[in-house]
DNA sequence: TTGACACATCAACAGACATTAATATCTTCC
DNA sequence: GGAAGATATTAATGTCTGTTGATGTGTCAA
């Protein structure tokens, strides 16, 4: 009975990257590092907000593996990893759970 | 021109259905119900989980918009709204959005 | 080496969210 | 009608998260 109980490192994953996905801002960042490559300091004016809350939520995108950054003299570039956002579509697909017909459900006949 | 800053109310929807699936029991809730309709008590009975807890997350799913509810007899059965979570994996496609080109950028020559 | 710039980190606070226990609502059965 | 079962709601509480201002770190240029 291959019950997808959905524990695990993978579901771990899905729901830190869904976490970092679960919020406006963020969701901006990455719709536009969806376009390529952008710096910090383009990123704050495309987005208008405060420098350091901006780097908030960078390091949040970055600790879910959903963007990499990149040194380049002062500036830091950050890309979309765009595997990491194809795995979270992939795992969204959510392979059906048969009922578990063994065990026994209280009263309902689901 | 047509930069996808990502607002409106699809990417308010999008922000929701991120939010209602990034915990980690509304996730296993989301998987059980793919496998088809499930009643309350057999949810509970599958996630061990206090029942006011249960309710409490299937209501933050349902006013997502990912799962529907019909009331049976003194049973309530959930089903997965597929179209709601296809929707939300199309989203995540995120079309490329083009550097904004007219804007004049700071120093940085991304 | 000094100052200016780009970005990250820290400390503090406010609001949001998950959890629990108690209670309410709705339905069926006697 | 009254009791019992299935589910939802409420209030109270602790924890997590987003936001802000101050400060730290690394890099370039003079």
């Amino acid at each position: 009975m291959s019950v997808l109980t959905l524990n695990g490192p993978r579901a771990e994953e899905a729901v830190t990257r869904l976490k970092a996905l679960a919020d406006e801002k963020r969701l901006r960042i990455v719709a536009l590092l969806a376009g390529g490559e952008r710096c910090v300091c383009h990123l704050q004016e495309e987005l208008d907000v405060a420098q350091p809350l901006l780097s908030f939520h960078l390091k949040k995108l970055k600790e879910a593996g959903l963007v990499t950054d990149r040194r380049d003299g002062r500036w830091v570039h950050y890309s979309l990893d765009r595997e990491a956002l194809d795995e979270l579509r992939e795992f969204l697909s959510l392979t059906p759970v048969p009922p578990s017909g063994g065990s026994v459900v209280p009263n309902c006949r689901t």
